[in-house]
RNA sequence: GGAGAGAUGGGUGAGAGGCUGAAACCACCAGUUUGCUAAACUGACGUACGGGUUAAACUGUACCGAGGGUUCGAAUCCCUCUCUCUCCGCCA
């Protein structure tokens, strides 16, 4: 939620960075203004008839006390006059209020100033690409054919228990994937986040905090006897572990990553785009979840861009770094990089991760704050990124490690692997 | 799933219609004392939304799990819901 003193006090900032985002409803700036500084008057002299029928109470409560039983029925009678008003006013407040929220939550997080104009994928930044394009043998194939051939993982099967997209993984396919779980984890704890184990459904303030709710409804699995929701990403349940938190400017930045499984509904795609690992609606993801000083997120977020690189050139993976333009970022966020690798097999970019700084989106929702020097509580930034993601590694690892008798595991993994060749 | 008890500030915990935004203790913060630490003492110490201010000060309203109700007045009484604990049942 973009914070109101920001649109109050920068209506012009506010409208031009929503245009940036190719939100389409601007005028709704406006109005929000408009709602905004009605429901201020509402509030003034509702507060007003409160503190009258306040002291009222109070001198009616002294006169029963002092026995004088008339005049305290004269004065009752003037505070029913006033709750009238009241009464009125209150519900005449709450309508604002809520109409107020209805457009704030619309609103998607203002873009931050380096991010490129444009509206689709193809206008995304290259930042850099780095690593070596292989070049495959002869009947190189597809990651879908290599998991065939090797009995890494089954997708029929997991149509026959579940739907589409919720593969079974299995013997060395299985054993990858824990692997690379536990390898991505150990980076992670290394560069100082805490592992946490989160509940892998949350409930509907959860999924506000973070801006799923109420924007992205239909992309969430929804366990409606309960009214829980399956968690899209860790990101979820980890950053609102700070909801409604003040947290000492001392310990910021708080640092947290999380191995779950990620649920996505996804529905609207097809082809190539979703064959084997490329798409799925179960998915294994690292994730790391950093909360921070408004001061510091930017430099917070080179870290955490830095820490996805090392992963993929340890993953000998060739890959290349976006940054997202205006139309093509998440709805929460201010800057986002997104992390490509090349699947050699397929000959095309899959997206592996996405790094971004929500700044204060999330925390204002959340009510994620931090004391500063001054004891003054203020709202600090949220930024995360997926580190990483696995199909579609699994995809690339597969595709381009592959060789005429197996497939090699990179040096750093086969320790968690405890076998270096697919074969 | 059944029965009972409960939910109050960072923590423990008092309050049982007006004197309560909330005692006391602990923790935290600032200071005094001290060679240093500890102890002792003094003071400050919730949040949100408004008003006010360059910023403060100051000030209004709301908030004692959530929502509704009774009342001139509710942390306190009533209703609904949620959650926690204990016992029983079931269970990895």
């Amino acid at each position: 939620m973009i914070e109101i003193n920001t649109i109050r006090t920068q209506p012009d900032l506010v409208k031009k960075g929503l245009a940036k985002k190719h939100f389409k409803d601007i005028q709704l700036v406006d109005e929000l203004l408009q709602v905004d500084e009605q429901r201020r008057k509402v509030q003034q002299s509702l507060e007003d008839i409160r503190g009258k029928e306040n002291i009222l109470a109070k001198e009616i409560g002294e006169l029963f006390k002092q026995g004088k039983k008339d005049e305290a029925e004269t004065k009752k009678a003037q505070v029913t006059g006033l709750k009238e008003e009241s009464a009125k006013l209150t519900e005449q407040l709450n309508k604002l209020e809520s109409d107020q929220k209805d457009i704030l939550v619309k609103f998607p997080n203002l873009p931050h100033s380096s991010v490129p104009e444009g509206k689709t994928p193809e206008e995304n930044e290259v930042l850099k690409q780095v690593g070596e394009i292989p070049t495959l043998h002869d009947g190189a194939t597809p990651h879908w054919d290599i998991a065939k051939k090797y009995d890494l993982f089954d997708l029929e099967l997991g149509v026959k228990i579940t739907g589409a997209g919720f593969p079974v993984y299995r013997g060395k396919g299985a054993k990858l994937q824990r692997a690379l779980v536990a390898f991505f984890l150990d980076h992670a704890i290394e560069a100082g986040y805490e592992e946490v184990i989160p509940p892998y459904m949350v409930n509907e303030a959860s999924a506000f905090g973070t801006g799923q709710l109420p924007d992205k409804e239909g992309q969430m699995y929804h366990a409606t006897e309960d009214d829980f929701y399956l968690i899209p990403t860790a990101e979820v349940p980890v950053t609102n572990i700070y909801r409604d938190e003040i947290i000492e400017e001392k310990d910021l930045p708080k640092k947290n990553t999380a191995y779950s499984p990620c649920f996505r509904r996804e529905a609207g795609s097809y082809g190539k785009d979703v064959r084997g690992l490329n798409r799925l609606h179960q998915f294994e993801k690292v994730e790391i979840v950093q909360i921070a000083h408004p001061d510091k997120s930017y430099d917070i977020l080179e870290d955490m861009v830095k820490h996805v690189e090392v992963l993929l050139q340890k993953l000998e993976l060739p890959y290349r770094i976006l940054r997202l333009c205006g139309g093509d970022m998440g709805f929460a966020s201010a800057l986002t990089y997104d992390f490509e690798v090349y699947s050699a097999a397929q000959k095309r970019w899959l997206e592996v991760s996405s790094v971004s700084n929500f700044e204060t989106f999330q925390t204002n929702r959340l009510k994620t704050r931090f004391r500063d020097e001054n004891k003054k509580v203020r709202l600090a930034h949220s930024l995360n990124g997926s580190a990483l993601a696995l199909p579609r590694i699994v995809a690339s690892l597969l595709e381009n490690h592959q060789t005429k008798d197996g497939v090699t595991i990179p040096a750093a993994l086969v320790p968690y692997t405890r076998f270096d060749k697919i074969a």
